[in-house]
DNA sequence: TGTACATCAGTGAACGCGCGTTCACTGATGTAC
DNA sequence: TGTACATCAGTGAACGCGCGTTCACTGATGTAC
């Protein structure tokens, strides 16, 4: 597959990292230019303003994640083996590409409650698949949006976690136990 | 009991709600003055600087979290009463003093790679109280700190779940189906 | 009681700084004839 | 092959702005005699 905005693409891989690492508010245009080995003025050739840069990276980084989330949930099968597959899936994705993760953690807050609801929601997907389980009877009837959320953050907090130096190793070797305190908290 | 520093007081009750609010990088030192009725240079009478006052809100919310957890953590008896204390005083701060949870929750990422690890720290003690009832055999033996993250996780995700509109009501109403997310995790 | 002085919360004006952004310009590369 | 022109990523210099912070000053209140 053929790149075909390379340094469009050089500036969000580069933002992307900076803003992870160091935070949002302290990384300056000039620090990215700066990073792909140009002037700051050139990322106005690429992109509107820092803002449309930033809101970018956000949109795509939730998208992507909510992606992922519907792939896996689209699995065959019973729920069990559904909440598997996006749990491995969520965990890899922190384990490998965590500056991703890291960044979402960051920006989350303020976008969040801008952002449309929309279908690749990744809350709104957990949300759905949990409430579809208890009207299969596949687990007890619960109020749902709160069963989603304890999900989410049996994996966010793990992930969050593990940003900060605890939980050496990261998720993935945690991946089984994941899934088990999952489904314990589901049935 | 006197309130000594009821300008100073003023300042932090200020400062505390405009970040919660509007985020701390898009609240000066003017706003956080307007808000108290005076004028900017007059915050340098009684903080040291812009970060020193956010560093005392921070620490001392932090702080505040701790103790709160620690006395929960100091009821008798077996760990599903003390278990049940600890969540039911979580709830009751968030439920209670929102603003200082959300600004607590758009702070961490800028102060947690920093902070001290004592004794006070939140995630401390609940690592602490996991592992201690995993010893007496209380619960089953697992990883206590993948264990102790479960547990924040399955209530600050709620929690913050509630700051953005969902699980209307707030956590108090459902405490009793927390703590048995909890327990169920936990067993 | 009146007068002189000390205290101290508060302010107006100004500071230097780094920010996001604009714009006229450069200089290398490709294309037409 | 040489020449004229078009294209376009990239830049130097400058812009206005709002920021955190400083400092000399004010003006009300309390205290000593």
């Amino acid at each position: 597959m053929r790149d075909t905005h390379p340094r469009r693409n050089l500036i969000k891989t580069q933002a992307l990292r900076l803003f992870a690492e160091h935070g949002i508010d302290t990384v300056s245009v000039r620090d990215i230019a700066e990073a792909c080995d140009m002037k700051a003025p050139n990322l106005y050739a690429h992109f509107d303003s820092r803002d449309a840069l930033l809101a970018e990276l956000f949109r795509e980084g939730y998208a992507a994640y909510g992606a992922i989330l519907a792939a896996a949930a689209a699995t065959e099968g019973p729920f069990r083996r559904r909440l598997e597959a996006m749990v491995r899936a969520i965990c890899r994705l922190h384990d490998e590409d965590p500056i991703r993760f890291r960044f979402l953690i960051l920006t989350q807050h303020a976008f969040l409650s801008t952002t449309r609801d929309g279908d690749e929601n990744p809350v709104e997907i957990v949300c759905r698949i949990v409430a579809a389980a208890m009207d299969t009877g596949e687990i007890p009837r619960r109020e749902p949006d709160l069963m989603a959320m304890a999900v989410i953050g049996l994996i966010v907090q793990p992930a969050t976690a593990h940003l900060y130096g605890r939980l050496p190793g990261g998720l993935l070797p945690r991946i089984d136990e994941i899934v088990a305190m999952c489904w314990r908290v589901l049935t």
